[in-house]
DNA sequence: TCGGTATATAGCTGATTGGCTATATAGCTG
DNA sequence: CAGCTATATAGCCAATCAGCTATATACCGA
């Protein structure tokens, strides 16, 4: 089960758009850190960065090669996401939004 | 479509753990700035603001109703989140984690 | 062993964040 | 209208963040 404290790093960890398109090149396989940074126009240590914010929410996992530290993607935070967002799932899968909810009431009361 | 903006706002209003919980409150209906801040050791005025950033990320709207302001939840982002997980959703419905693959072409190689 | 390549670490900066207190605004209600 | 209740805004602070440059580390290959 995931802690509160996982959610949190997980969910900061995908609020940077960079550490999204690196998790979005990672889906097609794994990719070292001069691979994962070149689509984007930031140093090295930047990128460096990203990576370990990405590895402490367990987003990816890393082995080493030689010189090359490749990383790959880890699934796990993900299901915690997806298990969390199960919570919420029947609010718009039955069209039952809170502000459908308001609306219809308010149509209710106009009668 | 999420915009990546969308996306980075909404991740980051759920990186919070105190506005994890409001949404956990709202999802049982409507409630005040001071019934959403109850549970929570937090002044007033910081309330306030992880209302804002909810409200920013689109994840709530609020109603006037005397000088109560009731917030109410919205599904719309939690919908782009939902859809931005099925593009990794294969990874692991299927077992193919990275780390799977990993592993199993390890054992591959030893045999 | 030396030079080059890949990556990490240290340390700086400006912006953002989550908390606070103090104060303003807005709407009831007596 | 006066005062109470609910909420918002302003402004402060310490911590975190995303970027940078400079430098260290680690490994390969000639």
């Amino acid at each position: 089960m995931a802690t509160e404290e996982d959610l949190s790093l997980t969910f900061a960890a995908l609020a940077d758009p960079t550490r999204r398109a690196m998790l979005a090149r990672l889906a097609r396989g794994p990719a070292t850190v001069t691979e994962l940074g070149a689509p984007f126009g930031l140093a090295q240590p930047t990128i460096s960065k990203h990576l370990k914010v990405l590895e402490r929410a367990g987003l990816i996992a890393r082995t080493q090669k030689a010189q090359l530290r490749p990383a790959m993607l880890q699934t796990a935070p993900l299901v915690e996401v997806s298990q969390w967002l199960d919570g919420y799932r029947q609010f718009w899968e039955a069209n039952l939004d809170q502000l459908d909810f308001y609306i219809t009431s308010l149509q209710e009361a106009q009668k």
